[in-house]
DNA sequence: ACATATCGGACACGATTTGTCCTATATCGG
DNA sequence: CCGATATAGGACAAATCGTGTCCGATATGT
């Protein structure tokens, strides 16, 4: 129950794209660089995500990556969907011959309930909104999320 | 981004013990073959279940499964979580260094948001409801659901 | 034309998932 | 106590998936 690699790495490449939005091509090098992804790997996740429309590729010398829409035109549930493919928690619920239960069951309801919920959290919330929110906050550690509890930002200027 | 067969199993399994609650210990073969469950397998989802302290194992002749404790004490989180550990979701959430962006990101943030709103949905939801569910709606088909959308109960009798 | 940079398929490798098999061990009934 | 029953628990097997690399083909800017 968890994202894969691949689907982190597309979403930290569309958040450095809506980083500044007037930029145009961006090259894959600096990209996988600066967000920490195997370059070749990003090239195979690109084409993921050029294919499901969330970013224009520009081959050849000078060639790179660069959103296909607006930052605000994109949501998280479109660059994790592209890329790792439909949430659907429970295989019942897509899967339709795995189960002889279904005509009675009512597990497969409430994931269907769950999976609605997350889709739809994760559908409002736009790569703009990302970006709004990591400048809000830049320099400050964050205290809710378990990643950063109790730390400080000493030393971590990079 | 989907719960496992072990986990499905795992649900099916305690849901079918919580169904007579005074029945005592039933034989691992009924719940595997009710239940559309490969026995051993299920041997292996037991045995984790009982160390999580979701069931009780009886061996030798005559023995089996029973819940330890009542179907209102037993979330369905509780039941995932036991088979397939915790969910996380994202794994920036407990891997501390996977990745440099922490005390920058707001991306964990959003993760850690949805990660809290699903185990509070599925943490929500006990064994005794989901039996409530079932029996309340025993012969109707579920409109809400993609599963059963736009089917019939019809020759589905078995 | 040449340098640059992505495409796209093939491939490698480990981890995970999903099972099965077999022997040991525990329990019940007589 | 004996024998039948039924799970424990480790080993093992096969398939799938996730993650990543390599390389020739192709497209693009100068
Ligand atoms: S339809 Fe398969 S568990 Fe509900
Ligand atoms: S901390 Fe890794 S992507 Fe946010």
């Amino acid at each position: 129950m968890r994202l894969t690699r691949s689907g982190d790495y597309a979403v930290r490449c569309l958040l450095y794209l809506a980083l500044d939005p007037g930029r145009g091509v961006v090259a894959r090098k600096e990209i996988a660089e600066v967000m920490n992804i195997p370059a070749q790997y990003l090239g195979k996740v690109a084409q993921t995500l050029a294919k499901a429309g969330l970013i224009g590729i520009r081959q050849g010398a000078r060639g790179g990556y660069e959103l296909a829409r607006t930052a605000g035109e994109i949501s998280l549930l479109q660059v994790v969907e592209a890329v790792d493919g439909e949430i659907f928690l429970n295989d019942c619920l897509h899967q339709l011959d795995i189960c002889e239960r279904r005509p009675v069951c009512a597990v497969h309801r409430v994931w269907g309930r769950a999976r609605k919920q997350l889709r739809d959290m994760l559908g409002g919330i736009s790569l703009a909104a990302l970006v709004e929110e990591e400048s809000r906050t830049a320099g400050k550690v964050c205290g809710e999320c378990p990643a950063t509890r109790g730390q400080t930002l000493e030393g971590k200027g990079e």
